[in-house]
DNA sequence: ACCTGAACACCGTTCAAGT
DNA sequence: ACCTGAACACCGTTCAAGT
């Protein structure tokens, strides 16, 4: 047959290697979403057998642990750029850039989130991470203590996500069921009437701006304890 | 062969239905973890083939569906057997009452995050539940605006749980390690030796306190928010 | 050392057949 | 109307065999 060994398909690598198949991974899940990664598919996306991967990774797992260490590591760098405040002059500042900067990393991958959730042990990269949190407090002016009380009050919003179980864009329903949605939930219905005063009625949510205000009364509260000693 | 009908196996039911399908899946989750959830197992402990399920749920995700209104259910009915002020006299101590009431139940059910991570769409039950919160905020004397913030502020938190995604206790290694673990994250290893110095050293997250500070942090801004106008 | 084909033990789900 | 057996199209993973 012809193209023995020269073919320039998808599997034009040299030879498997970790990087690579966490590579793989990664644009697997950025094209076609998180539930489209399978030991085989990212096998072909290499051209190579699923069974090869096994010499490089030791199975899925290994495989979503080595995507939470390459986003860790694109936000490590996204933080890195950053042209942020001395925490001693105004750490609320630089702790804002920091998570923002984050968020925008996972903003180019949005299944981030889901794996991390998924993960139980704690990774080095994202306890990496949260150290950089700690010390940009501690030289803002925290107590280990306090310091401790903010990782846990900052949650997944440190590393620029959090949980939206419930998307008041989602009850927008086409006009008719809304009236029969009026008897289960009355004040929603209510707060999007009042809100599609200004104009905006559909897709009203801007979820960066409601991300900020949480993120602010975080640290706004923090600080104030921090202040008060 | 004996026992032709009335033996006294798992399969005791007098007929399948809804509710004793997602009753088996509660059981199992709890009991079994939300791994071991299979369409399978779930037949198996009704007394019945996979296949006879597809008569009472669409598929799995309805399944998973039925799990979130079980538990949203034993939400409404803990939240309605609270002593909690009215809202007019003290929203955010109602609303403390509320959130804690919610982190209860899912204390029962440690499966019920991930349940609740995993539905995309917005279910009623938990709509419902968003629309009490937002009628006490209201209640308490917040506009639509303030109180949109507030829902999104609060998140996964106004059901009662918060995600982790980096817990200190996961750093407590065993002395050794912990040395190597010093140059990788200097600040985590110094907060657990500062924290040590009272006394409790593993275990020392007492996750319950750390959930109240979170909320109350957000619930204390939000407060000052509303008082300001 | 690295890659592979065949196979195993699972999944969720469909379908035609039973009562 | 409800339940079932057999089958299908997937998974992740093991194993013995190739080079």
């Amino acid at each position: 047959m012809a193209g023995v060994r020269g073919g320039s398909g998808p599997g034009q690598q040299v030879g498997l290697s970790r990087p690579r198949v966490l590579r793989g991974a990664v644009a697997i899940a950025d094209e076609r979403g998180l539930a489209a990664l399978t030991m085989r598919s990212l096998a072909e996306s290499l051209g190579v057998e699923a069974m090869s991967l096994y010499h490089h990774v030791a199975n899925k797992e290994a495989v979503l642990d080595g995507l939470v260490e390459v986003v860790m590591a694109e936000i490590e760098e996204a933080v890195a750029g950053l042209d942020a405040p001395a925490p001693e002059d105004d750490w609320q500042r630089a702790m804002r850039m920091r998570v923002l900067a984050a968020r925008e990393v996972l903003v180019r991958h949005p299944w981030a989130p889901s794996v991390f959730e998924t993960r139980t042990g704690t990774s080095l990269a994202v306890a990496r991470y949260f150290d950089g949190v700690l010390g940009l407090m501690r030289r803002g002016g925290f107590s280990y203590e306090l310091g401790h009380r903010a990782l846990h009050a900052l949650g997944s919003r440190a590393l620029g996500f959090s949980q939206e179980l419930f998307e008041p864009d989602g009850i927008e329903a086409p006009e008719e069921a809304l009236a029969a949605m009026a008897e289960e939930v009355p004040h929603l219905v209510a707060m999007i009437a009042d809100a599609s005063h200004g104009g905006a009625v559909l897709g009203w949510c801007d979820y960066q701006a409601e991300f900020e205000f949480g993120l602010d009364l975080i640290l706004d509260g923090l600080e104030r304890l921090r202040a008060a000693g």
